[in-house]
Parts: C-alpha cells; structure tokens; sequence
DNA sequence: TCGTTTAAAATTGTCGACAATAGCATAATC
DNA sequence: GATTATGCTATTGTCGACAATTTTAAACGA
C-alpha cells in the first residue's frame, strides 16, 4: 500500500476536514459532483469512510447527498445569504441578551483587549486583522450565553457560511462605524444595570447591517464578472 | 437469505426511520448503546446502511457517535429542555415576523380552521387534539416566513425534541389561555397595518411561557417518580 | 485485599468485491 | 426525422470478512 496522504486516525473525520478546506478554499466550485472512485483514490482509502465523510459534509451544509445519484457541493445563491443573516441576527441578539448578568469579567477584559485590537486594525486599516478580531469578539459572547443548543446552532451556521472567505472585504467602507457598534456592545454586556433587550436588538441591527453591507459587495462582484475587461 | 423487515428502496433511510421511531417511543432509553452487530441482525441487513442509519440519526440530534466507542441515544437532561426553548421561541419571532406581510390568504384562512379547531378541542377538553392542530399551526406560519434555513432549523429542533411525545400533556391547565393567544397571533398576521414587531415578542413570549408550563410538568413528573407508592 | 499486568472478548473501523441503479449513447421502429 | 427501446457505462448501494481498538475479566504480585 502506498503512503497516506493523512494520517492514520479517524479516516472519515480526516478525510471530512480535508475535503472540508478544498470546498472552503474553493477546489469545488457548487454543483460539482464528489464522485466516490476519483477521491478514493486520491485519499487511498476504501469507500467506506469516504462515505463517512461525506454524511460529516453534509451535516455541516457543505454537500448534498442525493440517493443513488450521488453527492454535490452545495450552491450558494443569493437567497441562502438573505436568509441567512436574519436567522444568525436573531439568535446572535439572544446569545448577547443571555450573556448579559451571566459573562465574567475575565470574559470581558478579553472582550476589551479584542476591541483595542480592532482599533488598531481601524487605523492602520487592516481589514483582515479587524475580521479577525471581530470573529472571536462574537465567539465570546456567543460563548458566554451558556446556552449549549445555541451556541451550537451559531457555529453550525458560521461553518456553514460558505462566502465567509468573502466576508472580511465588506467591511472596507466603514469599519470604523463597526468598531463603534462592537464598543457599544461591550459597554452594555458591562453594564448589568442596563435593559438586556437593549443590547440583544443592538447586536441584531447590527447583523442585519451587515447583510445590506455585504449585498453591496456581493453586487460589485458581479458587475466587475460581467464586465471584466473595461 | 431470510425476508428483510423492511422495503428494498433506501435502506439506510429505511432502518433511521425505524430507529427514529423506536427511540421517539422510548424503546430505547437516553445512554443506551446502539450496537452494531444486534441490530445488523435484527433488520437482517449488513453495517454499511445501518452506520449510515447512525449518521441520519446524529445529524437529527437523536444519537450521539462517539468514535471507537459506539452509537449511543441522547440523554435528554433538564438543561437541554431550559435551552431548547429560548432558541425556538427566536427563531419562531422571527419567522411570525417574517410572515406577517408575507402569508398568503389561504394560509390565514388555514390558521383560521385550525383555531376553530383548537377551541372544538377546549371546549370538548381534548388535549391531545388540540396538540396536533396546535403543531400544525405553528408549522403553517414558519412556512409562511419563506426562510428556508429558517425553516429547517426550526423543523430540525422540533424533531430533537425527544420530549414531545410529552409535551401535549402539559397544556392541560390553561388550554383557554392558550387558546387566546393563538387568537392574538392570528389576528396581528392578518393585520398588515399592525406592529410585526409586536406580533414577533407575542409569539416569542408565547413559546417561552410554555416552558414554565412544561417545567412545572416535569417537576410533578419527578416528584411522582420519587414516591410512586403513595 | 488492593493495584497492576496481561490476556480474552466484544465492538467498531476499514477494506475490496459484487449487486443494483441511473444516465447516456445507440439502434430500432413508426 | 422524431420517438421510443435497448444495451452499455459510470456511479452508488450493499455485503461479508478482516484489522484495530477498547472494554472486560482474570491472573499475578505486592
């Protein structure tokens, strides 16, 4: 048997994690076909955790398995965005509402540290650090919900976000109005005497904005695709 | 080979459907091992389709896969219910709020059938009727929002809830009130001029009440398991 | 008696082969 | 020439056997 390409441990998980990057990263453009022979023996595995990892796939809403026909890389259309932001709004807004009079302070310090980074990024205008920055900020307060449900429904629909690798472009215009609706949530989650609902409609205005943002993008893109040799 | 229990179409699908069946009526008990080789001989089938089966069941929220370990039917704990609901309860807001201005008039006059449907059920004290029209009113609405993740997200926690096949229990008490608020949220869809904000909280704290309800229920539960013989 | 090591059993993980099916090209028929 | 049959090919579905691992139990020593 030849070397592996991955290592020997938990084959479908592996093969799963692997196959996950190509489709993030875009080596599957949506609708392709995983055809179970050509992987097999690109991974030199059997089929069998390669059917494993398929399933793994298509719990994260990254394929579409479609009996006897085979499975596909899902195509995100507009409207799987549209939806999408709404749905993350809400429950975001609720995660930041139960956070409140539940986060620490150690949560929140952290919280303070990721906001002067996000400054930072502000100023010297370094849109990848500040969306980086700006993802942990969400993780710890989605976190500190203490809601497990939610929270795994959160990463579920962040994993998910295939346009993600996108996303930290539609920030360029305002990130300095970003930073300052981040600055206002940290004040309310630090504030327990301060109206919870509040800070949850504060976080899903600003999730919501977010979509409007980043349409405005999506919208560039495609006139810069449909005509790209002016 | 002897006859199989089940049709030849799908049969991994076919044997998570019946397992599915199986744990929602309690055949097996949360932390119950799911093994291999039993059920392999009970459906008189091979492991390829029933792991498959286990898959479908992970990804509906009923099994747990814990590798090299086993298959292992979820353990249903207090805390689940207590986060379960608050999720539901936004994510139900937001599809009321969704609808209103979206639902069409066959779906209000279907939410008007099934009202009438579910005073029939007061006044005659059928709980378990009301149940059903009071399940299917719900998904008429969450339809109507159009959000298809929405929409599956929402179906998704509905089916985890082990619990349901409980739950037409705990309306017992205050069937009327409930009534009344249906009738609210009826009222406020219909009504294109009204507050969608309004008819959102209306649902959201509707669906929240009925975890205080559900939660008084499991605790006579509880203290009835504690002392049976009275 | 208790803890450790070792062996056995139970269980899941992986494999390669065969079966069943769907899609497609080709041929037959009107 | 268009439409329906028919056979071929590509692909997924199912199977039983073997490998690897974990758990259980027993044997052993302190």
């Amino acid at each position: 048997m030849k070397t592996r390409k991955i290592k020997p441990q938990g084959l479908g998980h592996q093969v799963a994690e692997s196959l996950s990057s190509a489709i993030l990263e875009g080596r599957f453009k949506g609708g392709d076909q995983l055809v179970e022979q050509d992987l097999q023996a690109y991974f030199d595995i059997s089929r069998s955790p390669l059917r494993e990892a398929f399933r793994e796939l298509e719990k994260r809403g990254l394929v579409t398995i479609v009996p006897r026909r085979g499975t596909f890389v899902k195509a995100v259309t507009k409207k799987d965005i549209e939806d999408n932001f709404p749905v993350r709004a809400a429950l975001e807004g609720l995660a930041a509402q139960l956070a409140h009079g539940r986060i620490t302070s150690e949560e929140l310090e952290l919280l303070e540290e990721l906001l002067e980074k996000m400054k930072n990024a502000v100023d010297i205008g370094d849109t990848r650090a500040f969306y980086d920055a700006h993802l942990r900020f969400h993780e710890i307060f989605i976190e500190a919900s203490g809601n497990e449900l939610l929270i795994n429904t959160l990463t579920s629909l962040r994993l998910q976000s295939l346009w993600h690798r996108f996303s930290f472009h539609y920030y360029q215009d305002d990130l300095n109005r970003s930073f300052a609706v981040h600055r206002n949530i940290v004040k309310a989650l630090a504030d327990r005497n301060d109206d919870s609902n509040k800070l949850r409609i504060l976080v899903e205005e600003h999730i919501n904005a977010a979509l409007d943002s980043f349409l405005v993008y999506l919208e560039k893109l495609e006139s810069n695709d449909a005509a790209p040799h002016q």
